[in-house]
DNA sequence: CTGCAGGGGTAAA
DNA sequence: TTTACCCCTGCA
């Protein structure tokens, strides 16, 4: 790979394994959308970009070298290699193979910890449309205007500050329902320092797990969501409904426990468990796998 | 058109 | 282990 700097930009050259669809749609992110013309437009660390891809290069409009040497490089996790991942997935048996073909372009975005933790508690028992709407009304509201960008108005995640002196009207968003309290709970942990959110990626995954789930509305798949999404915790192994339907049609018998599954996924996949997660979902959702059993 | 089940889990019983 | 939860969407 190869970076350049263009006007307003940067363009990533000779890009392997990076597919905008499978990267912003395959579940791990809420604040990007497709535009009109096929790019991607989103806002991550306090920051709107808009990514375009032609052949083997990735066009990231409104942004600067530095930007991208402080926060995009890490953002798109572009020290990782995909291509190992995937080869060693693969070797694993045929399922792996086929949902490695299909979700090739996914690579996992290291997003603010604070923020994961916020979304994913938002997402239990919610659907994506409504997820999005909830963290655009959060942001729209008590997160810090960033600027206009091709005529839309965006805005960043609220810190935790910002949540902490709020009342449970002040954010009764369509989509944020009974997480309302879970949500400034977490607000409360954090600004009093009772959990340090940003250090637990130091932390084993097992103790991360423990400390993730003090938080209120927080359970085992959410808490593996964060560490995976935010924390490099590729051990992690999320199972939404998705995956348990994945799981059960390809590994396990119907019925097994989520623990259970876990317990599998971790010895079958080891530290590699979150990736396997990620390509066995975004194959099972886009095809429907077992969703009509 | 109206009514109702269920959803990218978790907490509480 | 089972059930309620906000409320929107999909479907009967």
């Amino acid at each position: 790979m190869h970076v350049k700097e263009i006007e307003n930009g940067i363009v990533l050259e000779n890009i392997k394994d990076f597919e905008l669809p499978h990267i912003f749609e395959c579940g791990q992110c809420f604040r990007w959308n497709k535009e009109e013309d096929g790019s991607y437009t989103g806002v991550a660390f306090g920051k709107v970009i808009n990514l375009r891809k032609e052949h083997d290069k990735v066009y990231i409009d409104n942004t600067n070298y530095n930007d991208f040497k402080n926060i995009w490089h890490s953002y798109f996790d572009l020290d990782r290699d995909y291509g190992k991942i995937k080869e060693k997935l693969s070797a694993i048996d045929e399922t792996m193979k086929t949902s490695v073909e299909f979700g090739y372009g996914i690579r996992i975005l290291k997003q603010d910890e604070w923020e994961t933790l916020i979304s994913f508690i938002i997402s239990a028992n919610n659907r994506i449309p409504m997820i999005k709407r909830a963290i655009e009304a959060l942001s729209e509201n008590y997160g810090s205007y960033i600027g206009n960008y091709r005529g839309k108005k965006y805005y960043s995640f609220p810190k935790p500050e910002k949540l902490y002196n709020l009342s449970l009207e002040d954010i009764n968003f369509k989509g944020i329902g009974f997480r309302g309290k879970y949500i400034l709970n977490a607000a409360k942990l954090v600004v009093n320092k009772e959990i340090d959110i940003y250090n637990l990626k130091n932390l084993e995954t097992f103790k991360a797990r423990e400390e993730l789930m003090k938080f209120s509305g927080v359970g085992p798949k959410v808490s593996d969501c964060v560490m995976f999404f935010s924390m490099d915790k590729s051990d992690a192994f999320p199972i939404d409904v998705w995956v348990k339907r994945v799981m059960e049609y390809f590994y396990v018998p119907e019925g097994t426990s989520l623990k259970k599954i876990q317990k599998f996924a971790e010895e079958k996949f080891g530290n590699l468990a979150g990736f396997a997660q990620q390509y066995l979902f975004y194959y099972a959702r886009e095809l429907k796998i077992g969703k009509n059993k």
